[in-house]
Parts: structure tokens; C-alpha cells; sequence
RNA sequence: GGGAGCUUAGCUCAGCUGGUUCAGAGCAUCUGCCUUACAAGCAGAGGGUCACUGGUUCGAACCCAGUAGUUCCCA
């Protein structure tokens, strides 16, 4: 059968993962062998997969291959979370498509929409993994919102609301006016815009002319204020002491306070304080005892409160007052500056910060254990570079605010009599006895549970417990076995948001750490550096990518770009370099397979020392592999993996043996070589499997009779064992003095096809000939003689002070060849004087280390040695 | 405003404890080849003031200080 010269990953891929799935290679169960476990960032079930689950879960399933063929019971356990707000959003769109609005429904009707949804389009993102190649034991999947991880989620709530951990109080949270919840700080991105700063001026209550000027870039927040504040050092405002101000159209009498948190540059100097709507604002108004008026709606419009522009929009707003300050000569001046304003990261709606009640977790004393362990280096952050981050997130932590005001998610456990007053308890039946032990003479019959519900992050962070039923099943054979896993493999956005968390967790829960390793992908950009984001449209679809080049493709693409813990500015390039790997082995595969191998042959010398070479060579480098593993530098074990199948075995090793072309017909392999060279390639394609998956299992099973359960996936990792260090130093020279004599047939123009003579001129009494047939080969010579002199009239060149003489037909250009070795007697020359240099300085005779010494003697000798050599050289030239 | 990191070839990055012929890799580029595995290929070559300035040292890409640029985190 004629096999294809062009790869074609497609009908391979699907081919081997269903495979795969069949014979059940990726599940895990406990058993007596090593665990090696990765429980998956779960994506969020809104998601598609972009750029950056295609790394890191590239990472993770390279890692577990890896594993899994170490002999280990690899686990890795794929799943999705609920992403509330995301979902949600997505669900009201939805709904609103079809003229239904979230409000018009029950808290029930909404949810079934809501679960639908999930049921339909939930599932996305973990079938496009399976493009990837990713092997998750599928029969794992867990979802943050089932029933057992929400019961987990609901227990953790009660359970640290009983220790006294969480608290319910107003604070000054993030308000998303779109999405109509609070959230979290790390929720916000701070990005830098294009703003005005409004002057206002505000009359000096009780005096005929007096004004203060203030400095705002949200006017509309005007109505809310309640004081004006100033420096008390400042000389242009010491004499309003014990004064007041007039806010304008509402015309409320506010105090002037002063406090050193004013920055005198900014602006006039002269703060308004809003304290129901900017969190330093607010705690200005905690210490000067300042009224809280509340101006704007959740929904980002005014509110009765603020007396003026009632249900409008802020920004409306906005242009709106300033322009009837203007008319009211209030306005005194308007520049353009550029500040930092606050966006939700799900709806990308303008924050407004807002006063309101809210679910807290206190983060003090809880998080200590994570931060210890992670600074003790008990768990390892990799790079290392992120302990600084942690640890300073840590050590700064703020309570977690943990009640999202929204539907989709596990609703919160508190439960209220028509007073307010709380119990937290799992059911209503629960909450109800509660209630009765603390209220014992009321008679009520019904409480109200809290409306709202909690974080995704607080489902996620139990995450590499849940998933092994830790919680429902404390001292179960998986959370017993599994726990804590191995390494985890995210991005460093999510730190704190989870990774923090889920440690805290660990500790909180199991009394141990979450997994030993964080592996800390860089963050995909494109190639200018930008972030991928649907709004640029610069991100590839990942599926398309692997259309166009094969999963194998696209994983080393991934890769090859991906320094540890640095971002990666992603191009198409990398997958087509990824692509052409394919081919390169795919024609590895072509070649050998063609092979006659013939029982009678003999092997011949050059075979017999090319496979001593290579299998030192493989040796030495997987031992380079392995460690570049140990260490996680994942783009750089993949680089030297690359270049043991590309310039190792292909262009090296398979270039030595292959038989050569007689009279039309390809000569025959004996048998020995052939079955070492299958062999060899064998441990290559292990070697490969974990970044190439499918087209190592391909040719795994087209290169040797197998049946259907005997697969690469399973296989087991090549130990090494060679270590022929003479041979691969050796071979540095051989491959020297190939290069040369090929340069020498480039710079001629010499047709590869012309055969060619080269001279070696004996210096010593050491001949070492055994490389020769090699040097015969893959130069294409006529043949390789010793000589006791100089060949006239031939190119020469110079190995390890070994003289080669090239002749041929056309004749030497004496000026240039003497330019030549002129150049590298300079240098030469250069090089015996720096070394010189050191040595005649006598404080480094004394400092530096024998063995430096030593080297340094034997660069002198080497140099004196070479620098004769060329200078014979020239003088034969004259 | 506070903190952390980064700056090495056209691009993306290695370079560990300062010392080997140390300035490296891959890609890209250039030149020659459709040589019976692969043109998604083969062979060969050319690319760098290691951001800048100063210091420490016998010796600095590497250590220290400052400057510039840049990215991220926190406020």
C-alpha cells in the first residue's frame, strides 16, 4: 500500500481518541501504584475555548501522558463551574430574545431556563478539549453546580458561619449596574480612560462671596455629597475652619472637614465627599461622622434621593449637570485628564461603588496557613516569581465578599423573620428549629431564605476536594488517594481569585495543601503583544487551528512559544512549524518502512557505529529531557525532544544508515539495523507522545504487528541507560569536519553528485579511522587517505589541529586562501593573548580553581598548536 | 502613588554558582539543490555595543547603583 508523503492528522485524530476512550486508557481508579493527579481549572460552561485553555491544557495533558507512562495512576479530572454571572447574563439575553423578561419570572422558571441552557450548550468547551487530545478521565466530569459539589458548597458556608468566619454586613462593594450584583475587587479591571475634570465652585455658606472650588470627574455625584474636605496644612483654604458649604441645586448645607488624606496637587486641593458612592469618600465619612446619602439606583440611574434627574442614567447625568452648572455659573472650568476607572469583568459595565448589604468571609486568619506554606516552599509556585505577588496579596488580604445578587448559583443558607433577625441552616425545616431554640416564644411558622447566592469562585475553590467527594465523603478511598494532586496548571490572572482560595480551602478542610505544584502559564497574546479578546478579534479559533495543522500541530506551536510563567505572543507560524514536525516524522516513518531488510546481510561498520553513536546520543539527551521536565521548562523540553527526532535521528542518524541507490534499486538493510533502527524509533515516538499524541500512536501501530490493546498511550517511558560519553565527543569532530567538507563543496559549487577526494595529513602517530566510512558517506567521497605532507593546490581546513586537504579540479585562488588563514591566525592569535592574560596575572594564578587553571593551560597549548599549524600552512602558500 | 518583573540576533526565547572557543537555540533571511523519506524538504552561510551609564572584580550578559523603556500587580 502506498503511503501518503503529506501527513494528514484528521482522520488519525479522530481515529485514536475514540480508542482510546473505548479501551478506557484515560480512567483512573485507586490502586497500588503511585497517584498522579491534575484536577482542571474548570472552564466556565459559557465558554468556548480560546488561546489559553488550548496551553494550559496542552500542559496538563502532556503532563499527564508524561505520567501515565511513567507508570504512575494518572488522574486528571475535567469539569466545568457555573460562572453566575456569565450564565446568567447569557440566560437573560436569551430570554430576552424571546421577549421574556428575568423579572417577569420565578426564581424557579428562571432557574429550569437556566439549567436548559446548561444542558444545551454546557458541554461545548469539554468537547472541543477532546480536539486537543486532552485525556481526561471523562467519567469524572464534575460540574460546580451539581447536586453533591453544591451540598459541599452550602455545608462550607454553614459550617464557617458557625466558626464565626462569616459575617453579613453593609460595605462599600463593586456594583455591577448591568448585572445587577456586587462583585469582588479582583472582579474589576482598572483601565485607563480619556476623562474630564469638572471645577465646581460651591458657595461659602453665610458669606456674601466666598466660594471653594472643587475638583471632580463624577459630577453627577454632586447631589450625594455631604461634606467638602481640605488639607488642614493648607494655606489657601485655613481660614473655612468651622465653615459651611452649599452644594449646588440641592442646596445642602455641608460641613468643610479637614484631613490629611487630601492630596494638595490634585486638582484645587479642595475634595467633595461622596460617601455613598467612592470607597475612600465612604471612609472619610466613617471618620468624620458624615451623613451617607444614597443618589444613585442599582441600576445605574438616579434615585429620589438625589432630587434632580430622577431615572436617569449616571452618565446622562453627567453632561447634563455639568451643563446647568454652567448655566448656573457654578461651573468654573473643564479639563481633559486620564484616570483609572473601574469595569466589570463579566459585563464590562462601568462599577459604581455602592453601599449595600453583603455576605463576607474574613480572610485574616484563614489565610495564614496558605500564605506560610506557599513562602516555606511547601507548595511550590513555578516560576518562582509569583511568591511575590501571593505574598503580598496575602499579606494585605481583604475580607471576601462572597454574595453575588443573582440567581444562578447555590443560594445563600440565612434565612430572616420579618425583623431581620438570621439563622444559617440548611434547610428550611433547619433554620426553622434554629430559630426556635433562639426566639422560643415566637410562634412563627415561616422564614424568608436570603435572595441571593454565592460566588462561583466560593463553589471553585473546593474544587480539588469536591471533585473527589471530600466533603460528602471525608475519608473516602478517591479524596484518600488522590488528594493532595500533583500539579496544577493555570494562569496567573486567577492567583487570587482561586488559586489563594483553593489553598486556603486545603488547609481549612483536609488540614493539607490543594496540590504540590502551580504551574503558571504566561497569559496568550497575539503578536503585537495585545491580550485575545473577542472585542479585537485577534484570537485564532482554536478548533480552525486544529483543522488547518492537526492537534499534534498545534500543541507543539503552543509550546514552542511558551516560556514558563512568561506570556506568549502567539502566531499562526508555530503551528505550521508544529505541522511540518508531523511530516518530518511521518516521513521518518516512510522511509524506514520502505526498507528491504535482509536476514543475510552483514552489517556493515558504518551501521555498527552509527547505532553505538545514536543510542548514546538518545540516552544523553532524554536524560536532558527529563530534567528540563523535573524543572517545567515545558518549550524547552519540547525544543531538545525536536531536535533529537529532527537532527538526531533524521538528518544524523538515518542519513548514515540508509542503504544506498544502486543501479536504480535500493540495496537491502540487514536485519540487525533494521530491527535497532525500529527499536530506536520506538522510543522516540514515546518520547513524542506526550506533545504529539495521536500521530506517535498512528505510527506506533503501522511500524509493528500490535493489537488493539497494546498502545504507546500506555506504553512504557524509556529509561536511559548508555552512557558512551567518548563516542558523542568524538562525533563532534566527525561532524565537523563533514560540515567543512560540505562548505568546501557550497563554496566551489560542486555537485553533490561529483565525487570527491580529502586528504588527512598525519601530525602525530594517532590515527583514529573509524569514523572514516562515515566521513566517506555522507560527504560522498571517492576517498579518504592519510598523507604525511601538505596536497598541493587543495582546499584545506583545519579540526582540532588535524589538516584536510580537498582538491579539486579547479585551481586554488591563492590570495583568497591566504586572506582565510590569515583571519583565523588573528584570531587564533587573539585568543592565545586573552588566555595569555590570565594566566601571567598572578591574582588569577592564585584565585581561580585548578581545574580553571588547568583548562587555561591546555587552551594555550591548543591555540600555540594551532596557530603553527596555519602559519606552516602559509608559508607553503608563498 | 506603592510594589514586582522584564530589556540578549529581524522575531520568540535559553544562558544555573561570575571563568570551557561564551555570546547560544528555534523561526525568519540569504545562497545552492525538485539528490528515490520529506520543497511542510536537503545542504551551506550571514545576523548581536547582551537597553544605557557608572561601580565591584584578576575577570561581568551574569553581582551592585543609577537612568531610560516596557509589562504586570496593588491603591
Amino acid at each position: 500500500m502506498e503511503i501518503p508523503k503529506i501527513y494528514d492528522p484528521k482522520p488519525v485524530e479522530d481515529k485514536w481518541y475514540a480508542h482510546w476512550i473505548k479501551h478506557k486508557f484515560f480512567k483512573s481508579i485507586p490502586d497500588e501504584r503511585e497517584p498522579y493527579t491534575i484536577v482542571i481549572p474548570p472552564p466556565n460552561v459559557t465558554g468556548v475555548l480560546h488561546m489559553g485553555h488550548m496551553l494550559n491544557n496542552t500542559i496538563q495533558d502532556v503532563l499527564i501522558r508524561r505520567a501515565r507512562m511513567q507508570g504512575k495512576n494518572a488522574c486528571w479530572v475535567p469539569g466545568t463551574d457555573h460562572a453566575s454571572i456569565a450564565t446568567e447574563a447569557k440566560v437573560v439575553a436569551l430570554l430576552a430574545e424571546k421577549g421574556i423578561k428575568k423579572t417577569d419570572l420565578s426564581r424557579e422558571d428562571f432557574l429550569k431556563h437556566a439549567w436548559e441552557w446548561k444542558v444545551k450548550y454546557g458541554g461545548i468547551i469539554l468537547k472541543q478539549l477532546e480536539k486537543l487530545g486532552a485525556s481526561c478521565d471523562w467519567d469524572r466530569t464534575r460540574f460546580t453546580m451539581e447536586g453533591d459539589l453544591s451540598e459541599a458548597v452550602i455545608d462550607v458556608f454553614i459550617d464557617l458561619y458557625n466558626k464565626g468566619q462569616i459575617y453579613r454586613g453593609v460595605r462599600m462593594v463593586n456594583w455591577d449596574p448591568k448585572g445587577l450584583t456586587a462583585v469582588s475587587d479582583e472582579e474589576v479591571i482598572h483601565k485607563e480612560v480619556n476623562s474630564k475634570l469638572y471645577y465646581v465652585r460651591y458657595k461659602i455658606e453665610g458669606e456674601a462671596d466666598g466660594w471653594i472650588t472643587v475638583a471632580t470627574t463624577r459630577p453627577e455625584t454632586i447631589l450625594g455629597d455631604t461634606a467638602v474636605c481640605v488639607h488642614p496644612e493648607d494655606e489657601r483654604y485655613k481660614h473655612l475652619k468651622g465653615k459651611r458649604c452649599i452644594i449646588p441645586m440641592v442646596n445642602r448645607s455641608v460641613p468643610v472637614i479637614f484631613d490629611t488624606y487630601i492630596d494638595l496637587e490634585f486638582g484645587t486641593g479642595a475634595l467633595k465627599v461622596t460617601p455613598a458612592h467612592d470607597i475612600n469618600d465612604y471612609n472619610l465619612g466613617i471618620k468624620h461622622k458624615l451623613d451617607v446619602i444614597d443618589t444613585i439606583a442599582s441600576d445605574g440611574k438616579m434615585n429620589a434621593a438625589a432630587q434632580f434627574y430622577i431615572g436617569e442614567d449616571r452618565f446622562i447625568v453627567r453632561k447634563k449637570i455639568a451643563q446647568d452648572l454652567e448655566e448656573m455659573g457654578q461651573m468654573v472650568k473643564i479639563e481633559d485628564i486620564k484616570n483609572k476607572v473601574g469595569y466589570s469583568e463579566r459585563t464590562n459595565a462601568v462599577i459604581e461603588p455602592k453601599l449595600s448589604m453583603q455576605w463576607f468571609l474574613k480572610m485574616d486568619t484563614i489565610s495564614k496557613p496558605a500564605l506560610e506554606n506557599v513562602l516555606n516552599g511547601e507548595i511550590k509556585l513555578i516560576p518562582e516569581k509569583f511568591i511575590n505577588t501571593y505574598k503580598h496579596w496575602m499579606e494585605n488580604v481583604q475580607d471576601w465578599c462572597i454574595s453575588r445578587q443573582l440567581w444562578w448559583g447555590q443560594q445563600i443558607p440565612a434565612w430572616y423573620d420579618d425583623k431581620g433577625n438570621t439563622v444559617v441552616a440548611k434547610t428550611h425545616v433547619k433554620a426553622l428549629a434554629a430559630y426556635k431554640v433562639q426566639h422560643p416564644r415566637s410562634n412563627i411558622q415561616q422564614l424568608k431564605q436570603d435572595e441571593d447566592v454565592l460566588d462561583t469562585w466560593f463553589s471553585s475553590w473546593l474544587w480539588p476536594i469536591s471533585v473527589f467527594d471530600g466533603f460528602k465523603n471525608p475519608d473516602g478511598k478517591d479524596i484518600n488517594y488522590y488528594y493532595p494532586t500533583n500539579d496544577l496548571v493555570t494562569g496567573p490572572d486567577i492567583l487570587f481569585f482561586w488559586i489563594a482560595r483553593m489553598i486556603i480551602a486545603g488547609y481549612e478542610y483536609r488540614g493539607e495543601k490543594p496540590f504540590n505544584n502551580v504551574y503558571l502559564t504566561g497569559i496568550v497574546r497575539d503578536k503585537k503583544g495585545r491580550k485575545m479578546s473577542k472585542q479585537l478579534g485577534n484570537s485564532p479559533d482554536p478548533i480552525e487551528l486544529i483543522e488547518k495543522y492537526g492537534a499534534d500541530g498545534v500543541r507543539v506551536g503552543m509550546l514552542l512559544c511558551a516560556p514558563a510563567g512568561n506570556d506568549l505572543l502567539f502566531d499562526e507560524s508555530y503551528s505550521e512549524q508544529g505541522r511540518n514536525f508531523s511530516n518530518k516524522i511521518w516521513n521518518a516513518f516512510r522511509l524506514i518502512n520502505g526498507w528491504e531488510h535482509a536476514v543475510d546481510t552483514q552489517q556493515n561498520e558504518i551501521n555498527k557505529i552509527a547505532i553505538q553513536w545514536f543510542d548514546a546520543k538518545f540516552n544523553a539527551q532524554l536524560d536532558i529531557i527529563n530534567d528540563l521536565y523535573s524543572k517545567y521548562r515545558m518549550s524547552e523540553a519540547l525544543m531538545a525532544t525536536y531536535k533529537l527526532v529532527w537532527d538526531d535521528f533524521c538528518a544524523w542518524y538515518l542519513e548514515m544508515i540508509k542503504p544506498e541507490f544502486v543501479d536504480g534499486k535500493s540495496l537491502s538493510v540487514d536485519k540487525e539495523t533494521y530491527d535497532t533502527t525500529i527499536a530506536f524509533f520506538e522510543k522516540i515516538l514515546k518520547v513524542l507522545h506526550p506533545f504529539m499524541p495521536f500521530i506517535t500512536e498512528e505510527i506506533w501501530h503501522l511500524i509493528s504487528e500490535r493489537n488493539e490493546k497494546e498502545c504507546l498511550i500506555v506504553e512504557e517511558w524509556p529509561a536511559t541507560s548508555n552512557k558512551n560519553r567518548i563516542i558523542l565527543k568524538d562525533f563532534e569532530i566527525v561532524t565537523e569536519v563533514i560540515t567543512n567538507i560540505r562548505n568546501i563543496r557550497k563554496q566551489k559549487n560542486i555537485s553533490p553528485k561529483e565525487k570527491l577526494e580529502v586528504f588527512k595529513k598525519v601530525n602525530q602517530s594517532e590515527i583514529i579511522n573509524i569514523y572514516d566510512v562515515i566521513i566517506l558517506k555522507l560527504c560522498n567521497l571517492k576517498s579518504f587517505k592519510y598523507v604525511n605532507e601538505k596536497v598541493d593546490g587543495a582546499n584545506s581546513f583545519l579540526v582540532n589541529n588535524a589538516e584536510f586537504y580537498v582538491p579539486i579540479s579547479q585551481n586554488i585562488d591563492t590570495i583568497v586562501e591566504r586572506d582565510r588563514l590569515l583571519k583565523e591566525l588573528q584570531y587564533n592569535k587573539g585568543f592565545l593573548e586573552s588566555v595569555l592574560k590570565k594566566l601571567t596575572n598572578e591574582k588569577f594564578v592564585s584565585n581561580a580553581k585548578p581545574e580553571l587553571l588547568g583548562n587555561e593551560r591546555k587552551k594555550q597549548t591548543d591555540a600555540l598548536a594551532k596557530i603553527k599549524v596555519i602559519e606552516e600552512q602559509l608559508s607553503t602558500l608563498k
